[in-house]
DNA sequence: ATGCTTTAAGCAAACGTTTGCAATCGTCTC
DNA sequence: GAGACGATTGCAAACGTTTGCTTAAAGCAT
């Protein structure tokens, strides 16, 4: 027989050649949609499957008006130059892809160095994407709100405020540092600092929680000490820190990563914990059990909020006028307090 | 002055409409092809920003015969259900998100579930990208060497071998083991054990590496321990491990996240690290040198390997016939060992 | 003026699909 | 046996670009 086909078939109309009937009978056979006989569709699908042929999904989407991909933004206004390995991204954009495969979705990655205030429409109107998730608002709040004006759907990840036009979906970073400053209080703890960068609107808010849920006595005197929140960055304010001679016995950390830094420098210095001080983290990366001591932190529920991302998203693409979602953080405490 | 242009430009023709030019030369405008006097490129390049119009991509690239995509795959064969949040992937990641726009290409992320044999087939012929990289030959590489065989631009992060038809770049894991076995023995460690899932391709030969570059009387004493690579998975491993009363004084991990796991659980069975007993990881991820004490490694050039992926890629979507490269690997010591 | 070259811009086909409408055919009803 | 109807398939335009070819205009030398 001739199950050898060495004719190439590289578009729907030459696999209507061979099989004898026209393109959109073709069409109509391997898309499901429209009327057609139940055999010649099973005909036109086996033949397809025989020589290998699939639809060409740009050719459809252009078609169709789509691109068939969301793009999922990495702004890296703060950490510029700083590569971002932080698992907390990683951990993100695993339930993203998983929720955007889910919808028959391609997740479109792209870590963008925010150019002017033009860089985000420039993106969307070359039409490479039919919608967009921005993993943190950076410093870049103001872009989002010209572009969410305009441009519906659009999705950030990041901190929810009332002076914001854009939709977020996040945990309540407040919350969480309310959570945070709660559970030092309750240990005991009095000589407070909190790790990270505040021009990040999510650390800020974490740090703002923070100082209000102290009792009256603490609130001026729990220190800010600013750090980037990469591994290497964070270490080295930590250890500089603490060879200055502060010697705190309550930390926040922006993020588990600084949490660890922190970790690590208090254990260089002599410093046992929680012994002689407690840490907290933020996020509940996995490895976050993985410290000695495990890490205390405020969990973030990624997973839930990547499925929030998405659904909200694609509320906004059918055209409702959905909004903003924040999400419920949790004290997770292990052995660090 | 009429600096209010409410009309929308959707396409080509509106602005040649607009501009009282043909398409065509909005076309040689837009994209500087082609012959075309410079004012009326200026003019038209004008109306355009001013109109805030920018060339539909996906039309672009239908037209000319290629997705202006890269995809990057996570076959998650191993670790099948599991979330995979190690941040040697996100770095990985960053820098193939990099190298691509650099060449004006799209990343298109994607974890695939390998199903039967044919998702990669499937997945390439719907002509949603113009290469394919792919993270970990994972239990695929039969997968891998089909479609290698008639497919060019592809492109595997992994463990090189003769037995293999597929184009890899990667450390030269078996180099990467003899290190660490090496390294070992100069600190006068006799009881070894190994930590990972030797289906795993890399793995295995980071394990085969270790054994075969110790001492004859210690080859047959290492013990090799099953376990996943992820955090949640290692640590029961090691813990189980270490509370079945076994007493180890070196011990080389698949990974970092690994390394850690087994740091947290000696520590927790009252095992000082590096006093009873070493441990050495593997990737040199950016927190390796957060735990107490920080861990030796041995490091991956994972800027460098991104950046070999993506040279080789391009060289191979030229038509170049260019083979798997190797890369060397390099001890880290810190003070785990 | 004429013809030749050079430069500039337009025409229309093509990339690989989808889909509204029209055409064909067989079947059914009276 | 004619008209009507339903089911099935084909035709051709459209999605937004790029580009080979052609034409128009202008510059130049004779």
């Amino acid at each position: 027989m001739d199950d050898s086909k060495p004719e190439q078939v590289k578009s729907i109309a030459d696999l209507a050649r061979i099989g004898g009937v026209s393109v959109s009978t073709v069409s109509r056979a391997l898309t499901g949609k429209g009327a057609l006989n139940k055999d010649t569709r099973e005909r036109i699908q086996a033949l397809a499957d025989r020589h290998g042929f699939k639809l060409n999904v740009a050719a459809q989407n252009l078609r169709l008006g789509r691109s068939g991909a969301i793009a999922v933004l990495l702004p890296l206004g703060h950490e510029r130059g700083q590569h971002l390995s932080d698992p907390f991204f990683m951990v993100m954009l695993g339930f993203l892809a998983d929720a955007l495969a889910d919808r028959g979705y391609d997740l479109l990655l792209s870590r963008v160095l925010p150019q002017g205030d033009d860089w985000l429409d420039t993106f969307i109107r070359t039409g490479r994407t039919d919608g967009v998730i921005i993993i943190g608002q950076s410093n870049q709040s103001a872009v989002l709100d010209r572009t969410a004006a305009h441009y519906a759907p659009m999705v950030i990840w990041g901190e929810q405020s009332a002076r914001n036009a854009h939709i977020t979906v996040g945990t309540d970073n407040q919350a969480g540092g309310a959570l945070a400053a709660q559970h030092l209080v309750e240990r005991g703890r009095r000589r407070l600092a909190f790790f990270g960068n505040v021009a990040v609107p999510e650390f800020a808010a974490r740090y703002q929680g923070f100082v209000a849920a102290l009792p009256a006595d603490l609130r001026d005197t729990v220190e800010l000490v600013h750090t980037h929140i990469t591994p290497q960055a964070s270490l080295e304010v930590a250890a500089a820190w603490f060879a200055e001679g502060n010697r705190p016995d309550g930390l926040f950390a922006a993020s588990d990563v600084v949490a660890m830094s922190l970790l690590s420098a208090a254990t260089d210095n002599g410093l046992s914990v929680p012994g002689d001080l407690s840490i907290i983290g933020f996020d509940d990366i996995p490895m976050a059990r993985l410290t000695s001591p495990p890490l205390t932190t405020v969990a973030q529920d990624i997973e839930g909020g990547a499925r929030q991302l998405v659904d909200l998203l694609f509320r906004r693409l059918a055209g409702e006028d959905a909004g903003s979602i924040s999400i419920a953080p949790r004290l997770v405490i292990r052995e660090s307090s």
